[in-house]
RNA sequence: GCUCGGGUGGCGGAACGGCAGACGCGCUGGCCUUAGGAGCCAGUGCCCGCAAGGGCGUGGGAGUUCGAGUCUCCCCCCGAGCACCA
C-alpha cells in the first residue's frame, strides 16, 4: 500500500487551509489509513510507502538521473498557463474556459525553460505493445487516441530566396490543390519570411495570439484569424507561387508547425480561405458539381499525370515523384508530446540538477541523493514565474559537483506523475535503503499480475508508467517492459446521477455509512450496486437489501451452531446440495472475473434455497462463510469461529471446491417451442434423448394446440435446454 | 468532428445466439404484533380476461437465423475521452 501526496492539489489544499503540507499530509494519511483498515481493506502494511518520504523520492530523483544520462531528459522553452492574479502556473485542468478555476481571471501563456522527457521516442513502442496486453477495450482506445499516430509525408515548399518551408500532411495526394501555406505564429521562419511592409501587422498578430492562453487557443473560438506575411513559396507539384500566411489554427507543437492549405479538401482550410478570400481550387465532377472535401476513397482530378488514380495510390506515387526531387519524405507523426515534468512549485521532489557557469547543467551525483526539499514557511508561489525554492539562496547555492566552482540548484520540482510512475516497482522492496528495487524481489513479484484503476488514469499515469518501465528495461534494470500486462478499469460510483464532488455536495463519506450499516454491508453494497467495470449509482435505499442478506447469514450460522435439529453431519437435501455446488462454481468464477455483483446475487440465491428447505446446517453454512469471506471479512471471520472454525482465521482456510457432477445432478427443465415461440416446459431427467423429448412435447396439450395436426418439418434440439418444433 | 462505452420493468441491474427481467430495492395484499419504518408468507413487465389462457414486449427501422436483448447494416438518444492534430 502506498500514498502519493506530492503535487499541486495537495499544495493548493495546504495553501487554502494555511498549513505547511509537510505537517498536513501525514495527518491526512493517518485518516486514510484508518478508513482503509476500518473498511476491511487487506494490505501488507509492512510494505507501506509514501512518495513524499525522502527514502522514496531519493529514488524518484535517481530515476530522473537515469533518463538524463540516457539523453531522455532535456530542457526547452515551452508555454505554460499563467494566472496573472494568483501569480502562479496552472495545470491545464485548472483552466476552465480560458479562466483560472480559482479566481476566474483570464489566463495567459508564458514561456519558461522546462525539463522534458522524450516519451515521443517511445511512441511507436507504446502503441505497438498495446496489441499484446490484456486491457479493457475502453482503456486501450483512450491510450491509442492519446498517442495519435498519423501516416503521411513531409513536403518542402521553397521560397524564391531558397528558404525551405517543410509541412506535414496526411493527404499528399491533394498537393495539387494547395493554394497557400500557413505557419504557426511562433514558427521560427516567420521572422525572415515577413515582408517589410507587413512587419507591424505580423508583430501585432503574434502578440495578440500570445496574450491568449494555451487552452483557449486550442478549444476556444473557432473563428479563424491570421495575417499574410507578404511573401510567397512554390508549390512543388504545380510550380505555382502561393502566398504564405500565419494563423493560430496551426499549432507549433504538432507536425512541423506549418501546413499546406488545400481549401477544396479540408474544412478548416476552406473556412480560412473563404474568410480571407484566398483562391480555392474546387474539384468538380464531369457535371461540374463540387466534389466533397476530406474524402479518402475518391479519384484524383486536376493533378497532372496522376489524374484517375485512387487517393491512396496517388498519395504513394506523388510522394515518390516529389522524393526524387528531394522535396518529400514519407513520415509518421504522433499527437503525443514530450512529457513536461517541471513544476514551478514547492511541493514536489527537487529536480536533481546543478547549474554551473563552466560545466552547464550537471546531474547531482547519486551518492548525494536525495536532494531534500527544504522545510520553508513561504511556500506560496509568487509572480516571478519560478519556484518558491528560488527565493532560498541558502538552499540553491551549492558547489558544482564537477569543477567545485559556484553552482546553483535547479529550483523546479518534478511532476507528481513521476512519483507514481514507478511506485509498483518499490512496493516489494520498501525495506531496501540502498536500491530502488531489489532484483530478486522484482523477479518474484513483477510485473503486476492484475492492475485495477479508474479510467482517469487511462492516459497519463498508465502511459508514463509504461514509458518509465521501458526505459528501465532498456538500461538493464528490469527484465520486462510492460508493467501491467493485465488491467481492468473500475467504473465510477456516482451519486444522484452525477459524479461525486464536494462543491455539488453529493459525496458519500464512508465513516457515516460504516457507522450506520457496518463496514461489511457498506463494502458489499458497493460491489452489489452495479457491474464493477461500469460503476453505478449509489442510492441509500439499495443498501438495506445487503444488510438484510448479511443478517440472514448471521442467523443461519448461529442456528447451525446450536443443537442440530437434523443431526450434525447429515447429508444436505439434494436441492440444497446441488445449489451449493452451483454457488461455489458461480462465486469462484465471478470473483476471479470481477463480476462481484452477480457473485453476491448467487450467494443470496443460495441463502434463499437453504431457507426454503429449512436446511441451515453446518454443512450448508460453512462453505457459504468461506465464499463470503472476501466480501464481508469481519462477519465471515466471526461466523467461522461461531461455527467451530478450524481453530484459526477463515482466511487461512482453503477456498471451497465444487463437484461438477453434483452441480448438474437432478432434473432439467426443457423449453418447448413451436416455430420459435415458447409453448410448454418439460421436467425431464438430465440427458434425455431427443426422441423422448419430442414424444413428450407432442403429447403436451398446449403444444398440440399450436402444432394443430400439421407435420413437423424440422426439429431443433439443444440437449437439456430446448426443443423447437417447426411446422 | 473522431474514438470508446451505453440504451432491458417504477428503480439498480441479470441473461454461452436457446425459457427476457436472476438478485436486490420499491410497491400491493396477508400473517404476527399495543405498534410497525422489524420479521414472516404471497404477488408484482405491459395489455385483454373472473379464470384458464392469449397477445405484446429489451431506443427506432431493415436483415441473417428454426430461434436475436445478444450477430450484420442504417438511424435516434445518453455518457466519457480527445479535439483547429493538418
Amino acid at each position: 500500500i502506498g500514498f502519493d501526496a506530492f503535487g499541486i492539489h495537495s499544495e493548493n489544499y495546504a495553501l487554502a487551509v494555511g498549513t505547511n503540507p509537510a505537517q498536513l499530509i501525514p495527518r491526512n494519511i493517518d485518516t486514510f489509513r484508518r478508513q482503509l483498515r476500518r473498511f476491511g481493506g487487506m494490505f501488507d502494511w509492512r510494505h507501506e510507502l509514501s512518495t513524499t518520504d525522502p527514502a522514496y523520492y531519493k529514488w524518484t530523483q535517481w530515476l530522473f538521473l537515469q533518463l538524463f544520462k540516457a539523453n531522455l531528459a532535456y530542457k526547452k522553452r515551452a508555454a505554460v498557463n499563467w494566472c496573472p492574479k494568483d501569480k502562479t502556473v496552472l495545470a491545464n485542468e485548472q483552466v476552465i474556459n480560458g479562466r483560472c478555476e480559482r479566481c476566474d481571471t483570464p489566463v495567459e501563456q508564458r514561456l519558461l525553460d522546462q525539463w522534458f522527457f522524450r516519451i515521443t521516442d517511445y511512441a511507436e513502442r507504446l502503441l505497438r505493445n498495446l496489441d499484446a496486453v490484456d486491457w479493457s477495450e475502453s482503456t486501450l482506445a483512450l491510450q491509442r487516441n492519446w498517442i495519435g499516430r498519423s501516416e503521411g509525408a513531409e513536403l518542402v515548399f521553397k521560397t524564391p530566396a531558397g528558404q525551405a518551408i517543410t509541412v506535414f500532411t496526411t493527404r499528399p495526394d491533394t498537393v495539387f490543390g494547395a493554394t497557400y501555406l500557413v505557419l504557426a505564429p511562433e514558427h521560427p521562419l516567420v521572422e525572415t519570411l515577413t515582408a517589410g511592409e507587413q512587419r507591424a501587422t505580423v508583430r501585432a498578430y503574434q502578440r495578440e495570439v500570445q496574450a491568449r492562453d494555451v487552452v483557449a487557443r486550442r478549444v476556444g473560438e473557432k473563428v479563424k484569424t491570421g495575417v499574410f506575411l507578404g511573401s510567397y513559396a512554390r508549390n512543388p507539384a504545380t510550380g505555382e507561387s502561393i502566398p504564405v500566411w500565419i494563423a493560430d489554427y496551426v499549432l507549433m507543437e504538432y507536425g512541423t508547425g506549418a501546413i499546406m492549405a488545400v481549401p477544396a479538401h479540408d474544412d478548416r482550410d476552406h473556412e480560412f480561405a473563404t474568410q480571407f478570400r484566398l483562391p480555392i481550387r474546387q474539384a468538380v465532377n464531369v457535371a461540374g458539381e463540387a466534389l466533397p472535401s476530406v474524402s479518402e476513397d475518391g479519384v484524383l482530378v486536376n493533378s497532372g499525370q496522376f489524374d484517375g488514380l485512387s487517393c491512396r495510390e496517388g498519395a504513394k506515387r506523388i510522394v515518390a515523384w516529389l522524393a526524387e526531387q528531394h522535396v518529400a519524405t514519407p513520415k509518421v507523426q504522433y499527437r503525443i508530446h514530450d512529457w513536461c515534468i517541471s513544476r514551478q512549485r514547492y511541493w514536489g521532489p527537487p529536480i536533481p540538477i546543478i547549474y554551473c557557469d563552466r560545466c552547464g547543467p550537471v546531474p547531482v551525483p547519486e551518492r548525494d541523493l536525495p536532494v531534500l526539499l527544504p522545510p520553508i514557511e513561504d511556500f506560496r508561489p509568487d509572480d516571478s514565474g519560478v519556484s518558491p525554492l528560488a527565493r532560498h539562496t541558502e538552499w540553491y547555492n551549492v558547489p558544482c559537483p564537477q569543477c567545485g566552482g559556484a553552482g546553483r540548484r535547479e529550483t523546479d520540482v518534478s511532476d507528481t506523475f513521476l512519483d507514481s510512475s514507478w511506485y509498483y516497482l518499490r512496493y516489494p522492496s520498501t525495506e531496501f535503503a540502498d536500491r530502488p528495487f531489489d532484483p530478486a524481489r522484482t523477479k518474484t513479484w513483477l510485473p503486476v499480475t492484475s492492475y485495477i484503476g479508474g479510467n482517469e488514469h487511462a492516459v497519463l499515469h498508465l502511459l508514463y508508467s509504461r514509458f518509465i518501465t521501458m526505459v528501465l528495461k532498456d538500461q538493464g534494470h528490469l527484465a520486462f517492459e510492460e508493467p501491467f500486462p493485465k488491467l481492468r478499469a473500475h467504473g465510477l460510483i456516482v451519486k444522484d446521477g452525477a459524479k461525486m464532488s464536494k462543491s455539488r455536495g453529493n459525496v458519500v463519506i464512508p465513516d457515516a455509512y460504516i457507522k450506520q450499516w457496518g463496514a461489511d454491508t457498506f463494502r458489499m453494497y458497493l460491489m452489489f450496486l452495479g457491474p464493477f467495470q461500469e460503476g453505478g449509482d449509489f442510492r441509500d435505499e439499495g443498501i438495506t437489501g445487503v444488510r438484510r442478506f448479511l443478517e440472514k447469514v448471521w442467523t443461519l450460522a448461529h442456528e447451525a451452531a446450536g443443537p442440530e435439529p437434523h443431526g450434525q453431519g447429515d447429508a444436505l437435501p439434494e436441492a440444497v446440495e446441488r445449489k451449493l455446488h452451483q454457488t461455489v462454481r458461480k462465486v469462484t468464477g465471478d470473483t476471479a472475473s470481477l463480476n462481484y455483483n452477480t457473485a453476491i446475487a448467487a450467494m443470496m440465491e443460495y441463502v434463499n434455497v437453504i431457507r426454503e428447505h429449512g436446511a441451515g446446517t453446518r454443512n450448508a453454512v460453512r462453505p457459504l462463510v468461506l465464499l463470503l469471506a472476501p466480501y464481508a471479512p469481519h462477519l465471515a471471520e466471526e461466523l467461522w469461529t461461531v461455527l467451530g472454525g478450524g481453530g484459526g482465521s477463515v482466511f487461512d482456510e482453503r477456498w471451497p471446491a465444487y463437484d461438477e457432477r453434483l452441480a448438474q445432478a437432478g432434473d432439467v427443465e426443457i423449453a418447448v417451442q413451436v416455430n420459435g415461440k415458447l409453448r410448454a416446459r418439460l421436467q425431464l431427467p438430465r440427458g434425455a434423448s431427443q426422441d423422448d423429448v419430442v414424444t413428450r412435447a407432442l403429447a403436451d396439450a398446449g403444444v398440440k394446440k399450436f402444432v394443430d395436426g400439421n407435420p413437423v418439418k424440422k426439429i431443433v434440439y439443444v440437449q437439456d435446454r430446448l426443443v423447437n418444433l417447426v411446422v
